[in-house]
DNA sequence: AACGACCACAACCGCCACTAA
DNA sequence: GTTAGTGGCGGTTGTGGTCGT
């Protein structure tokens, strides 16, 4: 599938990368990665562009450690749907499969860990226990377990405020976050967003809002396909936005 | 202060499913 | 019905940061 040459950039993504990517997604939508990948002068296949706007770039995303409801959700819908990761993560807006994949991950490693110790050590309340009072859930021994044991926590996590929820999977209903809350932990695609206020990309401000939904069905996208066909969007794309995104490496970023 | 162990996260790879030609 | 292109998903690996010794 052609990228694969040794032009092709691998590795982590520089900022000036993802500011690129950003841009481009916020005038194509978040469904032709390829083209995408084409047009925005960006050495990264398609997939490696979807990757990084699914789990990084995607303003929707939550970040920072599972709250104590979502680790216990994450633990029932495993039980339910086992390692459907993409499913788990629709339930839970604004985490993505990578996330709840590397949590699962790494907490089961742990309760392998102390398991083991466990199995040769005292089977009192051990250690274990500090651990599962901590995650508030992680505390079968069974994964798989459909019997979870849900340990009832008034503690509201500060993730669970009403943060940006992925509706685009669940209800469709678009919801705007405070805004306050939604800085937190977005030091990087913060510069992004301020960013790309500062340009003259105000003009698709419209169509846009970082903070709303992702945009499967962008307007812009309605509105340009109804005057592009494929091909055109192609020649067009490289002859106009081809340009901008040299001007970004060349003129915005140092 | 140096070192190793551990953890969290980012990214890649390979496979599969879907879709348009 | 077949096939190539593309996107999505799950598994895995690499890396940087943190913590304990």
């Amino acid at each position: 599938m052609g990228q694969d040459d040794e032009t092709t950039r691998k590795g982590p993504w520089t900022e000036n990368e993802d500011f690129q990517l950003v841009f481009y997604v916020h005038m194509f939508g978040d469904r032709r990665w390829d083209f995408i990948a084409k047009v925005s002068g960006l050495k990264r296949t398609g997939k490696s562009c979807r990757l990084r706007w699914v789990n990084y770039l995607n303003p929707g995303l939550k970040r920072g450690k599972l709250a104590p409801h979502e680790e216990r959700l994450v633990l029932e819908l495993h039980s339910k749907y086992g390692n459907r990761w993409s499913k788990i993560a629709r339930k839970l807006p604004g985490r993505t499969d990578n996330e709840i994949k590397n949590y699962w991950r790494t907490h089961m490693r742990k309760k392998a860990q102390e398991k083991k110790k466990t199995a040769s050590g005292s089977p009192a309340l051990s250690p274990s226990l500090s651990q599962c009072s901590s995650s508030s859930s992680i505390c079968t021994s069974n994964p798989t377990a459909t019997s979870i044991p849900m340990i009832e926590t008034k503690e509201r996590s500060f993730y669970d405020t009403g943060g940006v929820e992925r509706s685009f999977y669940d209800s469709g209903a678009t919801r705007v976050s405070d805004s306050s809350e939604e800085q937190e932990g977005y030091c990087g695609m913060d510069e992004i967003w301020k960013e790309l206020d500062l340009l003259e990309v105000d003009s698709m401000k419209p169509f846009f809002d970082p903070y709303s939904e992702i945009a499967p069905s962008l307007p812009w996208d309605s509105c340009l396909s109804t005057s592009w066909t494929m091909d055109g969007q192609e020649e067009f794309a490289e002859n106009t936005f081809h340009l901008t995104s040299k001007q970004f490496s060349s003129g915005f970023i140092d």
